[in-house]
DNA sequence: TAATTAAGTTTGTAATACAAACTAGTTTGA
DNA sequence: TCAAACTAGTTTGTATTACAAACTTAATTA
């Protein structure tokens, strides 16, 4: 009746994460930062736990010498997120969007 | 951007247990039990979690000398749950349903 | 060169989810 | 008739999580 709904996708933050880089080629770890009310601390740990998972791409680099995060959504990470979206659909029938 | 999300709802089980209710007057903990995916120590746990937040009244009566539990929700259980799936919005809109 | 800022990472703690173990009583069958 | 098995849950112990505070490393500014 009510499927498993994916672990590492159903929290607050790494959701949040999914679907901003679900809509874009990649962001920078301060564009995350500044869209998702969390802290660096927890944005990095949750990062850490989607690229474990394969879901992002992390890539670190360097500008006007400072570190630079960026991060892209994998193939793997777009295709969990749908498929989250879908299992949640069975949640939430009983209200159905317009 | 990203608008909190009622952590007693963002819960697999206790969204399961909202989403039945929902649905229907009213549920035994039996029918619950063979509905959601859980443990009936689980499930007692969080429809306590539920009633201590207002969401779900419980009733215990007796059933051909058994105890029985009723669960139904509440108006305040109906608003929040409404309110879940409106935030929730926010975080799926790349995907929209159809 | 000391203080401040940038851009993160690691760690400690508190909250959570869960199933195993428990409670309390009922029915069955030897 | 009494002990084993069943009904219908609740409580407790543990392992996992989420998180922010504290830390790291290096660059910039006063």
């Amino acid at each position: 009746m009510f499927k498993e709904l994916d672990p590492l996708l159903h929290s607050q933050v790494r959701l949040a994460i999914m679907s901003l880089l679900v809509g874009m080629e990649s962001a920078e770890f301060s564009h995350l930062l500044e869209n998702i009310n969390t802290s660096k601390g927890n944005l990095s740990f949750q990062l850490s736990k989607l690229r474990d998972a394969g879901y992002v791409k992390i890539d670190k680099s360097f500008r006007d010498n400072y570190p630079l995060t960026t991060v892209r959504i994998s193939g793997k990470g777009v295709k969990a997120f749908e498929k989250y979206i879908d299992q949640l659909e069975g949640y939430l029938k009983h209200f159905p969007r317009k």
